[in-house]
RNA sequence: GGCUCGGUAGCUCAGUUGGUAGAGCAGCGGAUUGAAAAUCCGCGUGUCGUUGGUUCAAAUCCGACCCGAGCCA
């Protein structure tokens, strides 16, 4: 009877060296390289992404890169059915699976489980998306005050995700969650993985010089060239600077320069989430 | 050389009849189980160019000087 399989996980902010760090991991244990990053999922934007290249991949096999359509929709859950019978196989020969990626929330349906939460809905949300904060949060408030006295009220993300909750699951998204909360705590995985640190300086200069590879390097015709990206691929860092950058409302200075704040930004919340990952061990 | 305008947070700037200063962006801290490279919450980080003076009190009024931009020579 084969063991599940346990992976190794490689976690860090962007910019940190995490996919190098995989590859030499993989390379040394024997594994193999598997994507945990929303938007390296994607195919057409491997620059924009900063996806590992294809020499790094050449080194050592490398599993769901690029393998969505651009207007393809994805989402924790859906990367978690994409991911896990990935794990299994590589398991299965042998090998190690190297999960490696930023994706916090992502990473944490691998490896803390699917809730059994309804599903979001697109239809649903466009039409949560439409009415104003205040209406959703007394709506949330009627349906489930217990949530409502939980979740930041001021987050009209989380707030319509309540509300989804609740109407698309028939109970209080309180109870749904407190039950699945309840059942994650008993399981308590087992886990391996690590954490990439490094100084805030020296993050925010690997940021700025990725930004401007990137720029160079192809990331502009990528954008030009993409077609309808989907929900997810629309908010990738990078991609409304390059449009605005084409359609020339932003000069390549102030492009660059907005494509630096917004990677720091980033790789400051996911320094946040990671922080608390306990089980993850410090490399720095 | 003369005149004019400007010098306030890391950046761009606001500051009303004098009462030791506040916005945006950047930055820092945090939340976060089906949009997460998303979304949201909290925090002002300052020789008000320098130096004299007037005043109970000066970012604010007066003088001198320094720096920048412009105009006239």
């Amino acid at each position: 009877m084969a063991a599940p399989p346990t992976p190794l996980f490689v976690c860090g902010p962007t910019a940190a060296g995490k996919s190098a760090h995989a590859v030499a991991l993989a390379t040394r244990i024997g594994g193999e390289v598997v994507n945990a990053d929303a938007c390296q999922l994607y195919r057409g934007v491997d620059v924009l992404t900063a996806a590992p290249a294809a020499a790094e991949r050449a080194l050592v096999p490398h599993h769901l890169f690029g393998i969505l359509a651009p207007d393809e929709p994805v989402d924790a859950f859906r990367f978690r059915q994409l991911a896990v019978p990935v794990l299994e196989e590589i398991a299965g020969r042998g090998r190690v699976p190297v999960v490696v990626g930023g994706s916090g929330l992502y990473l944490k349906f691998l490896t803390h489980g699917p809730s059994p939460l309804p599903a979001g809905d697109p239809q649903l949300r466009r039409g949560l998306d439409a009415r104003p904060l205040a209406e959703l949060v007394a709506e949330l408030r009627a349906l489930d005050p217990v949530e409502a006295a939980r979740i930041n009220l001021a987050n009209r993300r989380h707030v319509a995700r309540a509300i989804e909750i609740c109407r698309l699951g028939g109970r209080p998204a309180s109870q749904l969650r407190d039950a699945w909360l309840g059942a994650s705590a008993r399981a308590e995985p087992r886990l391996r993985g690590v954490l990439l640190c490094r100084p805030r300086a020296e993050l925010h200069r690997r940021i700025a010089a990725r930004t401007r590879a990137m720029l160079d390097g192809g990331a502009i015709a990528e954008v030009a060239h993409l077609p309808h990206p989907s929900p997810t691929l629309a908010r990738a860092i990078g991609l409304r600077e390059i449009r605005q950058l084409l359609d020339g409302t932003l000069d390549r200075p102030a492009c660059e320069e907005r494509i630096n704040a917004a990677t720091r930004q980033y790789a400051k919340r996911q320094e946040t989430w990671f922080r608390r990952e306990q089980w993850l061990e410090r490399v720095c």
